[in-house]
DNA sequence: CGGGGGGTTGATCTCCTTCAATCAACGTGG
DNA sequence: CCACGTTGATTGAAGGAGATCAACCCCCCG
């Protein structure tokens, strides 16, 4: 509830740079007129709450820009990150006026909003929003319990590994555009989060970036920027199946 | 695709025991007639698949009695549980032919099950029927939530404690129905299945299973048999807030 | 009686955490 | 322009939680 209130220009639908991966991506043109009607922005600094877990939540929304975290604080602080929030992705859950988790702007944020009891109607008279809801939220889960194996089975360097990779399948500039084996990752988030992430303390974190770029796997062009070399070659580190696709 | 292919009795939806938490307990009187033309059921012997994590997968379908597994298997052996799957729990995935993950029958299982095309056809056709399925994705996806910060940040006594509550919430036998303070868990799993599903080697579990009673946390009718004599007790060893809520 | 699955317990080792110091980059105000 | 404080990142040393290897027990069943 916190954040700031006044909207950026008013955008059109058939503008937005996330309609075709969203929950609005198989509306046609009356159902964005009627989006347009109820949506509105909301953007949030860096660093800043969207929401705490326990605190009513009124409306749900996409990422226009920007990266969230969804994570959740034991009492005696331990942290673990349950979820990364990326352009097209979607906040809040039809159905339930609770936030079960913290959600933090990461980087500076934009979302679209819905009020969450508009949202709610919208679903009844609009079904193929609901559907293309449940794919996203489908596919939510498989990534989920993809996250629960890295965080219960693998090591310190799979986990790296792994994370470099899940970054990359979302956010690499391909470089070689041939075989693409090639691709450079602008991580957008500290050590911290990303420990946070992984299950890990932030110095295992670093050792484990510092071991991987020792044994050439990866190269830091600033702490923040990683070139991959040989995807290949990091995907044997993050011990999956290399069953030949590339970035997946 | 495998499993026996003989079904039990055909059964009427109206007294099937999961109608009010299967994927079909929106349903009326019509669409119940609609989804008897189309179930069959399946049976799977204990320690039976399902399915394996990259074969195809034909049909969805949900749990009618007994207990299954979701996990994931690494090439060299290291196995993780993604999911427990109890009767009314749904298993596939509308729009998706090849399986993801694993899926083994624990104990004896029973599915009602309808052909994939014919379920997503359904899916179009009654919007309450894709609405649940949608709300049983959000929870499942917030349990697998919860149990990334299990599997992430907790010790092997929070661990233990965490899934011992987990089973108790969904299957307990309440005693003392005052304040309902304690309960007797019959585990599901042997004790390398809990430590596939927390992340743990089957020792580590043992000992702290062992541990806890010691301490007079829980107490041991059979292995397999426990008694949580106080759940708030229990509720502390797991690291979670005790917001006075017993057994959620 | 033997065999096997499930469970417990012990000894050792190792990977990761914890605590702590140091460093690099950046901005700010004197 | 340079001291400074701050934030993020790296590196080191020590300790511990849990894995691993291995023995043993218990109970059921053939």
């Amino acid at each position: 509830m916190d954040g700031k209130d006044f909207s950026p220009e008013i955008r059109a639908c058939t503008d937005c740079p996330i309609k075709h991966r969203a929950v609005c991506s198989t509306c046609g043109p009356a159902e964005f007129l009627r989006l347009e009607r109820t949506k509105f922005y909301r953007s949030f600094d860096a660093g800043q709450p969207v929401v705490w877990a326990g605190d009513r939540l009124e409306f749900v929304g996409s990422v226009v820009s920007g990266v969230a975290t969804i994570g959740q604080a034991m009492e005696d602080g331990r942290t673990q990150m349950v979820g990364l929030l990326f352009p097209s992705d979607f906040i809040g859950r039809p159905g339930r006026a609770i936030a079960q988790y913290d959600v933090t702007a990461v980087s500076g944020l934009t979302l679209c909003c819905f009020r969450r009891s508009q949202f709610e109607q919208l679903i009844k008279d609009v079904p193929r929003i609901g559907q293309r809801l449940l794919e996203m939220t489908l596919t939510e889960l498989d990534a989920a319990r993809d996250w629960m194996v890295i965080l219960g089975r693998k090591t310190a360097r799979e986990k790296t590994a792994s994370f470099l990779l899940a970054i990359a399948r979302r956010h690499a500039t391909l470089q070689h555009g041939g075989n693409c084996n090639t691709a450079v990752v602008d991580l957008p988030l500290t050590r911290e989060l990303v420990a946070n992430y992984l299950g890990l303390s932030l110095e295992t974190v670093s050792r484990t970036i510092t071991a991987l770029k020792k044994d050439g796997i990866i190269k830091l062009e600033k702490s923040r920027s990683i070139v991959i070399p040989d995807v290949a070659a990091l995907m044997v580190e993050a011990g999956d199946d290399v069953d030949g696709g590339v970035l997946g």
